[in-house]
DNA sequence: TAATAAAATTAGGTAAGCCTAAAAATATTT
DNA sequence: AAATATTTTTAGGCTTACCTAATTTTATTA
């Protein structure tokens, strides 16, 4: 049997694989979980040696096949329950992340399976995450963040690159959601800011940390 | 905060105490729980210094105002997840108690408001068993068990007091299932069984064991 | 490359929730 | 009321998932 603090650990070493393209050290592991790094150096060496995972001293952890399939079935269960919570229960996307975080270690593949069948098996999250399928396979996005965005041309808000509620209620202040249309005006070059339109209308300054996650596609 | 294993204490303790008809001592609860006593010990002191329960040594233990309120919104969220379950998923009621033990730790009330509010305030769990509502109220039944009822008389199922699955797919087998018309044609005084007719079919003879968790009132 | 800084590991410890073995308290039989 | 049986508690241990302090390894800078 495998713990919640297990696969968390696995889903944030899957999550982080990708961020830092390649192996992940022990120390961003500790950060992400806000503990410390002794208390990482103990549960890779089990996860290790449970082969869910290859731990290199010193150097960090990768993922095995076996330990990918259950992190990415984890994401696909966190991303099903918020979209069951924001479609069945209304809730607003801001709201369903620390939910989630409970509800995909609740162990049942039935369940989720009939989830998934009730919402009518459905690609994206609320935050514009795609859910894997079944098997494992998660579709591609061709997405590129505003902040690689061109002035003058307008995208589409695909997705959001974060889990913070505080940025997810900013969006919100700004009415910018998934499917809104953001038109670049300009670049400030001192802090690269984005200067832009929200579905047409004036909209202000993005700093570039937010620019930078929001996934958008040419519109 | 109140741990998954110290809310299984509380509603454990809350059972025992309707069944027992007053104080619970440590030895059921580890019965109920498949453990050993001094496991049990340890913990009902913790709950006591928590003030979630009264513990007198070598007596036993009885829940405080304050333990009661949280057993009683576990098996609140417990039944409504079944409700869920069942009602909205399409279980079976012999598929969903072992889920819903998971799904009762979720910590969120607002979880279980809307839960509620989506399946229409529902009155009672598909074993029959009486929802609380928001405020700790539970919905007296004046039924009794068909072990209880007299040949001649005819009655109906409304509730099942029993967590068991076996009893439960039993029950599938023999056509048995809430709202049933039950019809006592006799009791055999051997072994106080019972010859039933089930929705006016001749059925056979049921336990007095089984009969005794059949809750039902006069149809 | 030697010195220094940063990151990771080792060593030893804690709380939660379980365990076994032994002792004590309570209940039942004779 | 003793003797015996049953139930409960005490004492000491184990595993999981964390911790701090000290040490070692790796990376950076002089
Ligand atoms: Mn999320
Ligand atoms: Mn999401
Ligand atoms: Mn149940
Ligand atoms: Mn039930």
């Amino acid at each position: 049997m495998i713990s919640t603090a297990e696969e968390n650990y696995l889903k944030a070493v899957f999550k982080l694989e990708t961020e830092l393209q390649g192996t992940v050290p022990t120390g961003a592991l500790a950060q992400s979980f806000n503990i410390q790094a002794p208390s990482v150096t103990d549960m890779v060496k089990k996860l290790a040696s449970k082969k869910l995972l290859r731990y290199e001293k010193s150097k960090g952890v990768r993922l095995t096949d076996k330990g990918r399939k259950i992190a990415v079935a984890i994401v696909r269960k966190h991303r099903i329950w918020e979209t069951f919570l924001v479609q069945t229960l209304e809730f607003r996307w801001d709201e369903v992340h620390a939910l989630a975080e409970q509800l995909e270690h609740v162990h049942s593949e039935e369940l989720i399976d009939r989830l998934d069948t009730f919402l009518g098996h459905p690609k994206i999250d609320p935050h514009g995450d795609p859910i894997p399928d079944k098997n494992g396979k998660i579709q591609a996005t061709r997405a590129i963040t505003l902040k690689m965005g061109e002035p003058g041309n307008t995208y589409k808000l695909i997705g959001i690159r974060e889990d913070s509620i505080e940025l997810l209620q900013f969006l919100n202040k700004l009415k910018i959601g998934l499917g809104s249309v953001l038109f670049i005006e300009d670049r400030e070059s001192f802090d690269q800011s984005l200067r832009v339109k929200v579905d047409n209308k004036a909209q202000g300054f993005l700093s570039a940390i937010v620019a930078n996650a929001l996934l958008v596609v040419d519109a």
